[in-house]
DNA sequence: TAGTGGTCTAGACCACTCG
DNA sequence: GAGTGGTCTAGACCACTAA
């Protein structure tokens, strides 16, 4: 282990973790070997590799369980919920959205989605399209792309087959974990078709919420524009 | 040292160093004293006042610097611009914005600020109004809030007084430290006067920004609803 | 009781800053 | 060269989990 490239003995063992989640060694949900176990395999101290895999779960990359052990995260609804969802009633409890998709197909990239997706020019996006709904209403229209090519089978999924939370069925199917996102946020007008989708006249202003997700080596896999009617509801962040 | 409160001792440590910094013993850009000394003077080892340095570190309270010590955070414009302004131009550089005041006063809390901010029915609020501009346009007007009380001295700053950055203001003239915010996003159709002030009709949709921000020790101490123009500039969020 | 993560110590050496 | 933070080690003991 004292070999490797450059850097803090600590950072190489990070990266070395980093990297056998990401090749499917170790996988979501499932325990990584204890710190002991590590430590000796990699001939550094116990120390050592509590800081690297500190550093981790400070990332949400891992999750510590004392008397357990320690497991690489996964991404389940409750994650989804609290982590990458940020509409909230202004009333009422945080929770989770319904979803119906409407429509799904295979198409060339548009330039938008090239440019978001770092494709190359004439790649295929599989394009899904949906409504979710809070409390019974309608909120929030909108269009989710991803690179066909990183997503073998997707394609045959029917409309109806797609899950509520996708990042989940990336993580499940895919093997590919949404470890951050950007988000782009902007008042607009609905145009004809959104206003339709969330039943609102065409002046009433709603938020557009573009994001860019990324995975955990950072490429971009994910491109979505949504639209949401905040008359009752709100984006709520935290800074920190 | 190892006599204190319940809890691991390098949560005594950080809670102990909290305590200094908000009590003004150590002040925003001055060294707090080296990982060795305290370490002395508290009985404990190093890797401890380490463990409690580092956590405080992570959380933007301190900062590190080798070979030179560890000094106590200061919100400089440079904190001010990339922590907690988030409206960025569509297309170039992301820059700070200037101000214009255009009222000030003080007045008793309405229900809202009351709210927001914690305060005893009847108590006073300083207000001010103002309008921010990024590249020579009017995109923002906001109204901020604070408790008269918190803030003794700031009634008598002229409106042209003013800064542009005001949690530099807080913290050099009055020991409040913003620490983090909440915000909460919708999308509305502007009043009369904001249309007026931001010179939009009033069908153009803006963004409503309203945020709470809060002291080092938990406390709301800011309230501040901001209307921004979206035509040109969006507000951008990272989510980790 | 065995195995795991969590805390704490003591000491070594390295990298950086500054006089 | 003295002082600071940054890395690494070795070992002890505690707190929690599960068989």
């Amino acid at each position: 282990m004292t070999i490797a490239g450059g850097g803090p003995l600590y950072a190489q063992v990070r990266d070395l973790v980093i990297e056998r989640i990401h090749r499917g060694e170790w996988k979501p949900g499932e325990p990584i070997p204890s710190e002991i176990r590590l430590a000796r395999d990699l001939s550094v101290s116990q120390g050592t590799v509590r800081k690297a895999i500190g550093e981790l779960v400070a990332d949400n990359v891992l999750v510590r369980r004392q008397g357990k052990g320690t497991y690489v995260a996964n991404h389940d609804s409750y994650r989804a919920l609290f982590h990458f969802f940020h509409v909230v009633a202004d009333r009422g409890e945080r929770a989770l959205p319904e979803s119906r998709a409407h429509s799904k197909g295979q198409k060339r990239a548009t330039r938008e989605e090239a440019a978001a997706l770092s494709l190359q020019s004439g790649e295929t996006v599989i394009r899904v399209e949906r409504v979710r709904s809070l409390g019974g209403s309608d909120i929030i229209a909108e269009t989710i792309s991803v690179p066909a090519r990183l997503f073998p089978g997707l394609q045959r999924l029917p409309v109806a087959g797609v899950p509520n939370t996708l990042y989940e069925l990336y993580e499940r199917e895919h093997g590919i974990t949404i470890h951050r996102a950007e988000e782009r946020l902007k008042a607009v007008r609905p145009g004809s078709r959104i206003a339709q989708l969330l039943g609102v006249d065409r002046d009433e202003p709603l938020l557009r919420i573009e994001r860019v997700a990324y995975t955990l080596d950072g490429k971009p896999v994910e491109w979505r524009v949504s639209y949401c009617n905040t008359a009752r509801h709100h984006y709520a962040n935290s800074i920190t």
